[in-house]
DNA sequence: CGGGTACTTGACAATGGTCAAGTGTGGTGG
DNA sequence: CCACCACACTTGACCATTGTCAAGTACCCG
């Protein structure tokens, strides 16, 4: 299970042996927390099942999702490397299964294992990636341009289907693209009745991609 | 020169040779593009003195500042580990001298050297947390708040001292804050005539310093 | 001294957030 | 099996924040 995950792709036998030992097995139902901004760090996460969002809070309570964690993939490695502390928040939005790697033991091994250096680098790098996009977004384009991109990176993800599933609540999708579910709801009910997608419950169809990647590019959105 | 970067300290003497005989050293002239986004990387950059600024740019022009390297900082090293290309610009806003580094010479590097690898685990790091709090002021704080949240910064930088010097123009501030010149100029404005700053050419002296934290934790600004 | 750039100020428009009041809808318990 | 409750979502009216456009001022550098 522990070979399996794409942070330990290369290792040894026998330090995955070794990770194995040192590792916590946490079981998690939806909606609860698995760590909190600020707490002091003594290990890192990877997600084996379910879902997890990464997030931060206003002081007014207003969320911003920065990521979506997948199975399979790590998170809370940052104060691992730099700082000691959580950066942001990550919760449970479905029933998870959570793989806890103490500090020590990891820095140990990655100090002796220049592949999982290299996968924990791209790891980092892709998610250094991902964020400078968030930022792109949220500063350079309005919210019916990022619901287009989100729509085409779904499409894109799903091999370039012309109806996608929403995998979150709509709630989440306007945490996730810097907004509320209001405006988000409107947007959604514009690009409706101008015949550029449809939407049905957690289903989009993509009616018109064209225009969809010209909001997408930053193009207007004319009521 | 080399040894004195931050990213290869620890590093035994033969290796820095080894990654000065590669390595290829550059002058910028003010406003001179080191890289731009999209670009299939061939290295990264150390910055070794002056100024360079990682943004994002618009179609229709907007930039957004995602960092302003320092002198011994690095940049551009995201592709080498994922995806190939540039996920941002880079500009000089200074001369400066650059020294940059060929990809498999530093990669070769990087595996046989455990302590490189955690230097470089180490800065994206420190990267992602910057970028994370990006996005949070970005998303969750208006621009009178971004604004008092780096007043503090370069503040705090500053070893708390109560006049700061902006270390650059107001409207590259502007573009770091996700704002335009304009909306910057009024928000200075409005802070001076409350009597929270007094604001003389780039410098910024903090009067009410409880004011500037409250704005930069969410408080409401009245006019 | 002149020219370009940085900055400021004003009037205006629009994006998007707030508040409030619905309308489903799915899951649980009676 | 149905009723109800909580929650997700939608819609409307309103308004705050901030961006746009335009014009004018200050300032630095040659």
């Amino acid at each position: 299970m522990v070979s399996g995950i794409p942070l330990f792709r290369g290792l040894q036998h026998e330090q995955i042996e070794l990770i194995v030992t040192s590792m916590a097995d946490q079981m998690f139902d939806r909606g609860q927390t698995v760590l909190s901004e600020g707490e002091t760090a003594t290990g890192f996460f990877v997600l084996v099942s379910g879902r997890v969002k990464i997030f931060k809070l206003s002081p007014d309570g207003k969320e911003q999702i920065l990521h979506l964690v997948c199975a399979g993939e790590s998170f809370g490695e940052v104060p691992m490397f730099a700082g000691g502390h959580f950066p942001a928040n990550a919760e449970t939005i479905e029933k998870s299964r959570v793989f806890f790697f103490p500090r020590a033991a990891f820095l140990d091994l990655i100090q002796k294992d220049p592949s999982l250096a290299m996968n924990m680098l791209a790891e980092l790098s892709r998610r250094l990636r991902q964020l400078t996009r968030l930022v792109e977004e949220l500063s350079l384009k309005e919210v019916p341009g990022r619901l287009a991109a989100h729509i085409l990176y779904l499409s894109n993800a799903g091999g370039g289907a012309d109806e996608i599933e929403l995998d979150i609540t709509k709630g989440q999708l306007a945490s996730l693209l810097g907004t509320i579910p209001e405006t988000l709801s409107r947007i959604l009910g514009k690009m409706s009745s101008q015949g550029i997608i449809a939407v049905q419950g957690r289903k989009v169809r993509l009616l018109d991609r064209k225009a969809i990647e010209d909001l997408s590019a930053g193009e207007k959105f004319v009521i």
